[in-house]
DNA sequence: AGTGCGGCCTGTCCGC
DNA sequence: TGCGGACAGGCCGCAC
């Protein structure tokens, strides 16, 4: 469930907290994650100080002098910050415990999620060098999405949703953006017009923006560093609202897989 | 190369 | 009330 905006909502709440600290200990209590986490992390980690927090797509880097730890969080992860004192709960898989007092500790039920280490320039990890521009760049654009999508002929969402095509657009945010651009889920890629790729592109960054600044959404369990639930929820238009009415038209929001995943949009404004 | 699908996981919800 | 099964979904890795 973290997409990009919970990704980001995370990062500014872990980064005071571990921004400068230094890595005292590393407790991994299950290794397997979508990948097992590297039997050497922690002595790769103890001992260095943690410069900086960055993100890029829905990872999360960990920067130090020697390496980068690399953090996803699945669709169930979480990390927070918490006082050593307090005990694990069930799928809290790994602490890195800080030299004042506090922990970061990553918790991801069902271990969709990863956390990898490597010494090279992180963009160059294999999970991270073929990804898309990120959403809120000036790389992303309505040209940008106009020039690759010649030829496509997957549906608008499913291309959306492509990290090679952008990252960081999930389930969640597709169909919202759709919605904001008037755009129907299932229209073919090569058929949209550059005038609506540029609508898309727009609300794209829109609905991410609008997201971070409410501290990301939260459907079930999403909870940021600090243990807040996001509140975009209040603001989604069409996500999970199948039958309620389109906040635009009052056009009742239909709902139908599209590329195996569930999607809405409202049958009148989006074309 | 682009497309589509299976699989990884567990918690939650629904129907019987 | 208990239980099985569907579903949620990011995204890799494979087959066509």
């Amino acid at each position: 469930m973290p997409e990009l905006p919970e990704v980001e909502t995370t990062r500014r709440g872990v980064r005071p907290h571990v921004k400068g600290r230094r890595v005292k200990q590393v407790v991994v209590r299950d290794a397997r994650l979508r990948w097992p986490v590297p039997p050497d992390l922690a002595r790769a980690l103890v001992g260095t100080t943690i410069d900086e927090v960055e993100r890029r797509a829905k990872y999360l880097l960990f920067r130090t002098a020697h390496g980068t730890a690399i953090v996803h969080l699945g669709m169930s992860g979480s990390l927070r910050v918490v006082d050593a004192g307090v005990s694990p709960e069930k799928h809290d898989h790994v602490d890195v415990v800080l030299d004042d007092g506090k922990l970061l500790r990553l918790r991801d039920p069902r271990r969709f999620g990863c956390l990898l280490f490597t010494r090279n320039d992180p963009h160059d990890h294999p999970l991270l060098k073929d990804l898309g521009p990120e959403p809120l760049s000036r790389a992303f654009d309505g040209a940008h999405l106009h020039r690759i999508a010649r030829g496509r002929t997957a549906a608008v969402k499913t291309f959306l949703m492509d990290a090679a095509v952008v990252v960081g657009v999930g389930n969640i945010y597709a169909n919202e953006a759709l919605w904001r651009a008037r755009l129907a889920p299932r229209r073919r890629t090569g058929r949209v017009t550059r005038a609506h790729f540029d609508e898309l592109a727009r609300s794209v960054k829109e609905v991410l923006a609008d997201a971070i600044a409410r501290g990301g959404t939260t459907l079930r369990d999403f909870l940021s560093a600090d243990g807040e639930p996001g509140h975009f929820r209040m603001d989604l238009a069409v996500y999970d609202r199948a039958g309620k009415l389109c906040p635009r038209c009052r056009t009742p929001i239909r709902t139908a897989r599209v590329g195996q995943r569930s999607s809405f949009w409202c049958p009148r404004c989006q074309a």
